[in-house]
DNA sequence: CGTCAGTAACTATGCGCTTAGTATCTCTCA
DNA sequence: TGAGAGATACTAAGCGCATAGTTACTGACG
């Protein structure tokens, strides 16, 4: 007993992962210790940052040493890259879901609205998504900026389509689909899921103002 | 000459200072030298963050030891609240510059545009002002917390103005204020002088585009 | 001469990561 | 079926380095 150094191997896990919902997002191959890890490393990042989050806080508060978490990663950059590289993969799949039928409108809304209602839910790792990605290594951070990219394209997509459909030539479209993806993303700064609003509550209003941003011009000015 | 253990003092300055505009936003009462440990300390802290960023990569820069950081300020965290204090401050300023005289829906398009010019201008310590607040001293964040509050109220009543001026009923005023104040923000994360848009070419865009989000939803739907 | 801005050297502490070791599990073989 | 070997998850201790901040001192200025 007094020279116990090991853990007991299988049966009954000493490790607790936090509940903070962000489990779901991690990849299904990973282990369960690497996954408490990752939900552990999102509580820490998003409120110390990167460099502020040592091993010892994110290992600890799961109830392991910091040696444990080489074990599964081989850094504490590799455990950020991947919280960056699933939260982004997560968000993409989802506006990869999109049903493909329905006019430009809906489609826009549609977006919109499950955008905004994913970094509402997820607002924890979505901080760390927009905020933390400096210390990430050159080959991870041009990783995650692809993913960013192909991000960026659905909605410069989506709203081409939109105002397209109302053939309005002297509207910026660029910079409005900017305009709308900044709104989905600066919620994870302020975000709280005991303010006012829900996730999808939020999804809606936003997808409302989103269609009156891409609104002609001239319809605001009718009166 | 074997013991010589300090520098000039006076005559020609030892002190190169960062050329990056931010030394028009510090108080005017401060040190020279001061002055130029803020304009470093932004350079560093909008790149590296807080934690990643040293008292020896602050001082360096312009060609001082880190121990002349502990002469004009009593800690790294003191530097972090001057710049953020700072810069909130400078934007309160530019709001409370507008003009007292016209509709709402001007002065809305003023404060925004303002507002806009302001964060891209000086979206490097706009970047530390956003995100950057954790590491502050609980005292500090209380201040920093105040002057936000302000901001967001100059805001929330132009919002209030122009929508009273309109009439409507079925809009969450607080909610499109809000979303307004975001986009403004947001675009610190972003935004490079280099890009398309000038600051102020933004600022004309972001001032439709609130123009537009605060629209009646009737008008919109006019068609 | 006194003051003060800044330096060089240093201190105490903490960091990311490594290493030697342990306990447990799984698989193979007789 | 039981023993032994190998593998593995993890610990406790430690390493080498770096950090924020301190201290004793210097040189220039008024």
């Amino acid at each position: 007993m007094a020279r116990r150094r090991g853990p007991r191997r299988g049966g009954v896990p000493a490790v607790t992962p936090p509940r903070n919902g962000s489990e779901r997002l991690w990849d299904d191959d990973l282990a369960d210790v690497a996954k408490a890890l990752l939900s552990s490393a999102v509580e820490c990042f998003a409120v110390k940052g990167f460099h502020g989050t040592t091993t010892r806080d994110i290992t600890t508060t799961i109830g392991l040493t910091p040696g444990a978490l080489y074990v599964h990663f081989s850094s504490k950059e590799e455990v950020l890259f991947e919280v960056v590289r699933s939260g982004h993969t997560r968000v993409l799949e989802e506006l990869r879901s999109a049903p493909s039928t329905g006019n430009a409108d809906g489609r826009l809304r549609w977006l919109v609205a499950r955008f905004v209602t994913w970094h509402a839910t997820h607002h924890t790792v979505g901080r760390i998504c927009q905020y933390e990605l400096s210390p990430l290594e050159p080959e991870h951070y041009a990783h995650v900026l692809e993913l960013r990219g192909r991000i960026n394209d659905v909605f410069r997509n989506a709203v081409h389509r939109r105002v397209d459909a109302h053939r309005f030539a002297d509207q910026d479209v660029n910079r409005v689909a900017r305009a709308i993806l900044s709104l989905g993303v600066d919620l994870v700064r302020w975000y709280r899921l005991d303010g006012e609003d829900s996730p999808s509550r939020l999804g809606e209003f936003y997808a409302d103002l989103a269609i009156r941003m891409t609104a002609s011009p001239r319809t605001v000015t009718v009166r």
